[in-house]
DNA sequence: ATAATATGTGAATATATCTTCATATGTTCA
DNA sequence: TGAACATATGAAGATATATTCACATATTAT
């Protein structure tokens, strides 16, 4: 049953499909997270990430890491901001902008550390 | 100088934004960790990524346990190997997938963390 | 050999994403 | 008060992505 080798609509093997169905992640979480790792999944935004890692930035800091307009960094920001991984205080006209949480970075670094491997 | 909190193109932060651009990774790297990303930016490749986390499988295992079409798994798995994200042996006409290193599986894991905090 | 099966892929369409431009809001400076 | 500045955002155009459909390839079964 669990290695009928063949696979149409009738036999898959089963076992291994129920076994991986069993103690998986939600629906609903699972879209939030490809949310999250979509977040990450553009050279700029990454940038602001890495750069946000080590520092607390305001956005024209951060258009001037980047490269990219301070239009461009804004709209980042905005979507960053709605998913939390980013946390930001105001003073004065200026907006600092620093990580809402340490799991961020630590995507940064496993990342790096599998590219690098 | 580096507190100059005014910020246009002539008076930035500037030792914050020097500090941030030492050591930051190559543009390289950068792109290729953004497209690694990208492939976990999706609650169907995530799905695969999950199931592959536990047990080698076959595309058409994949295709039940994610609920897509097979063609669609196999678009998915042609991206993912590309990446080197999983790797495959072939055993007759059937295709059996695994994750291709223990840091996608760790994101997985981390990313998970992360959203439910 | 013929049919059925498992997987892979090009083309096409639908949808999402990124960047720019124009402009709005609120703050500081003169 | 009026000008300059930092940031935010809606709309639009360009590009990227996901899924389906049709079909190709290779393997196994009869």
């Amino acid at each position: 049953m669990s290695d009928s080798a063949l696979c149409d609509l009738h036999l898959v093997h089963e076992d291994a499909v129920h076994s991986a169905m069993k103690g998986r992640a939600s629906d609903d979480d699972l879209t939030h997270l490809a949310d999250v790792f979509g977040m990450l999944a553009n050279p700029g935004r990454l940038r602001i990430v890495e750069a946000l890692s080590r520092q607390e930035l305001c956005v024209c800091d951060l258009s001037a890491v980047t490269g990219l307009s301070q239009s461009a960094v804004s709209h980042h920001l905005r979507h960053l901001r709605q998913l939390r991984l980013v946390a930001f205080r105001k003073e004065g006209r200026m907006a600092y902008y620093r990580l809402d949480d340490a799991h961020v970075a630590q995507l940064l670094h496993t990342g790096l550390e599998h590219i690098r491997e």
